[in-house]
DNA sequence: GACTTTTAAATGTCTGACAAATGATTTTTG
DNA sequence: CAAAAATCATTTGTCAGACATTTAAAAGTC
């Protein structure tokens, strides 16, 4: 491993790829210890401070973790779907909130990918994922619910119906797109026939992913997204009029 | 802006996930310069190779960037599609690799992915999207091509199915999928009549894109689906005889 | 006014030190 | 001898202070 001393990136940033392409490549296994922070720079020639600094990048990534103590030291991570997860997440919202993301292409993303999941989930969800979903529709009917817990409920209802198609993979690609709405779904306020219509359209799903209808959940989620989009649109229209100005509230492409 | 001193978590990490949830929350918007690191080190009551860890971490994410100089300091990072595919890449990567999520499990996930992409790419996708999967078909069909060039230029037709979406989320979600599958598809050889089949459902699948035909696209993308199952199960079938010994070498689920 | 020099502020890096955690080793004790 | 206690060595976590480098603005000069 040897670093370019010509290039413009700090010296951390270099050794963190060294590492970090070690890795990738497989030249660093699972749960391997890297040398000490002392041993690497010697190695690299460097700081302390600059490998710990080096390495810290790699603990945000979650490739590394560390230990103190006499056997301790940087061992390389087991990427896990709960890490993988978390950082999908944030940049996900942080990339929807910071680019302005129309809630259109956000909607768009989110139920394509949702109707991808839904013939695989009617043909293997288990009891358990049905279950969930019958009661996040239960509660989604209790009056005096607040709006955000409504969303946090349709959130668990449709990451139950991901789940449902057995595939992690799946399930944490769509774990993004999902979550990561959410603060675009909170500006909505639902009215109460909004809230039946929902639940009417949960139901239909719920229904045909019982039956193992995949062609009829796929079908109620369309009318489901035809209805959300409808009704942000509704919401945005109103935000805007109601801003003197002509400053439209919504946030908008690019 | 406060740290738990009975916190097991370093107080780096803490000071970096304080920042994170400031940028999240939108207490620090995007171009904001951050307070200096010895005006943080104040704030935060540590010392200056503390703090740095801390921006380290937040820079391995993308979420600050630095500048050296008189007016330099940390701002909070534009989050772009290019940073964050990146990102993507290398977690969807290392999760495949590491956890040995199985070959029909990943393949699963992309070909769902890309059937949700299939209709909207048909009815949107565009002239130049059009040409890059024919021109990748045309470079397909080249002999004397290897399996690894192969393999590219089949992520690079696939990647132009799903731009032709046109929503930069289901690109960005898909990146991921695709390219994190390509060290997996790279163990695969491909025969000369392996390629000819393939390449059929190639044209047949943009066919249906330059036609319009979305559901036609979604048909032979899950026919390319079951032929690049069928070919895996093959080659690690033979695989797993050639090792003399009972060892498969297919990576299984878990 | 245009160009050069100086200056100040900020990050990048280094040195050296101590604190704290933790497993291994040694010593003590019953 | 065995178990418990004390010690030790190793490693990461943190700190303080210093110097180097970069960069833009300010001051000076022609």
């Amino acid at each position: 491993m040897k670093l370019d001393p010509n290039s413009a990136a700090d010296l951390s940033a270099q050794i963190a790829q060294a590492i970090r392409d070690a890795i990738v490549a497989g030249d660093l296994i699972v749960d391997e210890r890297l040398p000490s922070e002392t041993e690497l720079s010697d190695q690299f020639q460097v700081s302390r401070p600059t490998v710990r600094e080096a390495l810290k990048r790699l603990a945000a990534q979650s490739l590394i973790r560390t230990q103190r103590g006499a056997t301790g030291g940087a061992f390389v991570n087991r990427l896990n779907y709960e890490d993988a997860y978390s950082q999908q997440i944030t940049t996900s919202t942080l990339l929807l909130s910071m680019n302005a993301v129309s809630f259109d292409t956000a909607c768009e993303a989110r139920y394509a990918l949702e109707r991808a999941c839904a013939p695989l989930s009617a043909s293997r969800r288990n009891a358990d994922q049905l279950a969930t979903m019958r009661a996040e529709i239960f509660r989604q009917g209790q009056p005096g619910l607040t709006d955000e817990a409504f969303c946090a409920s349709d959130v668990a209802f449709h990451r139950a119906l991901v789940d449902g198609a057995g595939n992690p993979v799946l399930s944490y690609q769509l774990a993004g797109a999902v979550e990561a709405m959410q603060p675009l779904m909170n500006m909505i306020t639902f009215t109460a026939r909004d809230r039946q219509i929902i639940l009417a359209l949960h139901s239909r799903i719920a229904d045909a992913i019982e039956a193992g209808d995949g062609t009829a959940a796929v079908e109620g989620l369309s009318a489901l997204e035809e209805e959300t989009r409808a009704l942000a649109a509704a919401v945005f229209a109103a935000r805007s009029k109601r801003a003197s100005e002509p400053a439209p509230a919504e946030p908008s492409a690019h």
